[in-house]
DNA sequence: GTCTATATCCAGATAGAC
DNA sequence: GTCTATCTGGATATAGAC
């Protein structure tokens, strides 16, 4: 009885995921409007009606994403942040494992790209709004905060952290992109660039 | 008579362009999908039907957006190849000049907007899909050629050419974007970590 | 929980007056 | 050329059968 009870809410979480997955493929690649409550319910072999089981709204839908996406950035940003290693070792360690987690899970491009999307975008729901204005900003500072302690020590080059910051997740973004537009066929870009971004010339052949 | 065809003429070119551009905005912003023609006629202060009087369609509007965009792209790129200098100046002078226009002529980001927004999604009409099938990687070509002169040169970064035009585009369209949704309130963001990913060390302080 | 059928609404596009 | 009114289709969301 408890019992089936907890197995229906394990049921029920699992068709909700499965819902939120296949909104964000195509929220990333069509957007909020371009993506009808009928394209995700066939892109996830349900009824249409179905879908509205689960959730009250499209624009429900939408939000959640947009808050589950910020919240796994934040997370991960929060983790390097208190790693504890010097800080020119860190940026190359998210480079590589922003990247390599683009390149292994499919879905984390989709993120990328959603969230991107959404902040560009004005036409977005309230909730959404909230989510990034309150959210967006803090990978970036995080970063901008991580390179400002390197340019202190000098392995890091100068430049206003912000500037920097940003052009770190453009980067990082823009490979989600590619990685979307073209996924395996087209092999990922060499990172090397991106790293002469930010060591300066002693540290960037270490 | 000859005389006032000619005027007409005049008048509907200037409402066109007048629709175009104020589609441009919107379209940029919120997407094809997200854009209605009721959008876009109050945001050029006519009536829906008036719309619909010089363009037979949203995606032919649209359309024309893509094809003009890619062919300001691609004319900026061809006179920047002709131009009697070395690689790593014309790389600089190209980065120099985008920027300059993204600040100044609020359109052009949005034209980039556009461009890297349509060639992400997946449901943009075919006239657009095929504008963009064959015009889209000559920007990315054209600088990748220029950058190989420059490698052969030694002044700039090896790596190859075509993952260096790819983060070379990826920044000016970041740059797009960020300018887009920050406009004059943020300052545009230095670009010196922008030519330490093209230049070699000797290149850079020069 | 899951489906089909449908009410409702909104947006693209057209018709026709001025 | 420009507007208003309207037709029409399609999409959101709901109702109700199973």
């Amino acid at each position: 009885m408890g019992r089936n009870k907890e197995i229906n809410q394990v049921v029920k979480e699992e068709r909700r995921e499965r819902i939120l997955l296949g909104a964000l493929e195509l929220f990333a690649l069509n957007g909020l409007a371009g993506t009808k409550i009928g394209d995700i319910a066939k892109h996830t072999e349900m009824s249409n009606g179905l879908v509205y089981h689960y959730f009250s709204s499209k624009e429900e839908i939408f939000v959640e994403l947009i808050r589950t996406a910020l919240d796994k950035m934040i997370e991960a940003c929060r983790f390097l942040e208190k790693m504890d290693l010097p800080p020119h070792t860190k940026i190359r360690f998210a480079i590589d494992e922003l990247v390599k987690t683009i390149r292994t899970k499919p879905e984390t491009s989709l993120y990328h790209l959603l969230i991107t999307q959404a902040a560009a975008s004005v036409s977005v729901p309230a909730g959404a709004k909230e989510q990034l204005s309150t959210k967006r900003s803090i990978p970036y500072d995080i970063i901008a905060e991580i390179l400002l302690s390197g340019q202190k020590l000098g392995t890091i080059r100068k430049g206003k952290p912000e500037d920097l910051a940003f052009f770190f997740w453009n980067n990082i973004n823009g490979i989600a992109m590619h990685q979307v537009m073209y996924g395996r066929k087209a092999s990922c870009p060499h990172l090397e660039p991106l790293y002469c971004m930010f060591f300066t010339q002693e540290n960037e052949n270490g």
